[in-house]
DNA sequence: GCGGTGACGAAGC
DNA sequence: AGCTTCGCCACCG
């Protein structure tokens, strides 16, 4: 069987990312983690700032630096938007950092756990 | 093919 | 306790 050959490593951060359930949030190392680079949490962050190159539509919003802060707010278009998008999903947000962000923190693990 | 880049994270100061 | 530096590694020109 033929293997997507379109699956780069940016492509894996997009699918983990698009896992990510309504309501919660993750943050760059615990995806590099679960492609196997805990190292790389960069390219986690490099990836998504691309994400508007995929096929698909990414919910970057939902992704987060570790300290939970809305780091990449300036890629939403310079304003608000991030932080209005996970207001929306029901994420309270201050000072462009999530309220309760373990509350909210989702690991990609879980999605293979049963 | 190589150097620069980067939405991070951890260590150092 | 906060800022600075380093490391890390795939993608782009």
């Amino acid at each position: 069987m033929k293997s997507n050959e379109s699956m780069n490593f940016y492509e894996q951060v997009y699918e983990v990312t698009r896992k990510i359930p309504v309501g919660k949030v993750t943050s760059y190392g615990l995806i590099a983690e679960y492609l196997g680079s805990k190292s790389s949490s960069r390219l986690i962050g490099t990836a998504l700032s691309k994400c508007f190159s995929y096929k698909h539509p990414v919910p970057a919003h939902r992704v987060v630096n570790r300290n939970g802060m809305l780091t990449g707010k300036f890629h939403f278009g310079g304003n608000t938007t991030m932080e209005n998008l996970l207001k929306s999903e029901g994420i309270e947000v201050k000072d462009n950092k999530i309220i309760n962000f373990e509350k909210h923190l989702w690991s990609p693990f879980e999605c293979v756990k049963k």
